[in-house]
DNA sequence: TGTACATCAGTGAACGCGCGTTCACTGATGTAC
DNA sequence: TGTACATCAGTGAACGCGCGTTCACTGATGTAC
């Protein structure tokens, strides 16, 4: 072959990173493909030698970068003392900084009411997605069963996807960072009871 | 002339209320213009008479449908006890025909992160359309000073409109109604206390 | 070791389509005289 | 009352552009012999 072993997956990586933080700048309509192939140094007719259609990729976009999310979190519940971590989770979930770089955050947050309109396999596979991230909150959130945790980490979770949106449409810094600081003690109380 | 006085203004209200069902049906790129005036039974020649541009249209079509909703619910508080009029706004927005039914639903819930992505001027004019709710809920919700009921109104619909969207991700009706319900339970507790 | 051939990731021209926007035109009614 | 003209919401052909997708081709390397 041409190519390296490997080569082949690596590319395809390249493509799904550079779609990830394209589709979370600018929605699932607004990435061109010959836009996404210059970001990774490539023509936009290598782009099928990787993927069917856009809309596979943008699948595995969402799966990717969600993933990076769930592992920041994780990241940042390691960091904090044992009774903490689930604020730090919701720290940094919530962090102005987060707020204001959509192209490396939460999928969801950025992309939430477009998963809404795709086929009823493709939201399942989605959902199963975001499940991930919830069942990581769940470890954190007290309660009395695993259910109770359960149901507590998906309001979070949705709460705070909600929350970042919103902060977003604010035009200044100090009215985002303001509306942010009341969400994390907002979820930490609720949360707590 | 040759239509009556009020034709035009009435036509342009047309256009805005199809379109904004089809915005929050297929989000704010999914909408050609022939198609929206089809369903006004004109044709797409026309449309420049009564707007600029598509964007200009979007906004409007957010402030009619997000005033639609804010009527909907003021209805369901005027409809309600005294004590009980948060819990049934709360109740209104969670429901599951407003859930299943995003045409006629809340614009933010169908829209949000593409208002996200809008020039700073058109997202603070937007902003300015969702304070009115805020502004709505925070007369129901308790709490010491009025800035103190704000804020908890700004959790209250940012967390709701997360929430709403990512029941609509659900591919079960019984999974939608279930989180639904834990959600109305939660955010009447949150905003008790 | 050398040669002929197969492989396949990547290239870039081309196709087809949809869509936002423009524009010359229509025709019913209002207005000026 | 009657006639000529102005108005303007709506029509539909046309324009231009961007974009998803296809496809014949390239050329470096691996493999068969």
């Amino acid at each position: 072959m041409r190519y390296p072993a490997g080569h082949k997956e690596r590319t395809r990586e390249r493509i799904i990173r550079a779609a990830s933080r394209r589709f979370r700048n600018r929605g699932s309509e607004g990435v061109a493909i010959g836009d996404l192939m210059r970001d990774v140094r490539l023509t936009h007719g290598g782009f099928y030698r990787h993927f069917d259609s856009k809309e596979e990729l943008f699948v595995e976009a969402f799966r990717c970068s969600f993933q990076d999310v769930v592992r920041r979190m994780s990241s940042a519940a390691e960091h904090a003392p044992r009774g903490a971590r689930l604020e730090a989770i919701i720290d940094a979930y919530l962090d102005l900084g987060h707020c204001e770089k959509p192209a490396d955050g939460c999928p969801f947050a950025a992309l939430g009411p477009d998963l809404t309109r795709r086929p009823r396999r493709a939201r399942a596979a989605l959902l199963r997605v975001v499940g991930s991230f919830v069942a990581q909150l769940a470890r954190h959130v007290p309660g009395a069963t695993a259910d109770e945790r359960r149901r507590k980490a998906r309001m979070l979770f949705s709460g705070m996807a909600g929350t970042l949106t919103v902060a977003r449409i604010m035009p200044g810094r100090r009215q985002r960072w303001s509306f942010l600081n009341d969400a994390k003690k907002f979820y930490r109380e609720a949360m707590r009871r």
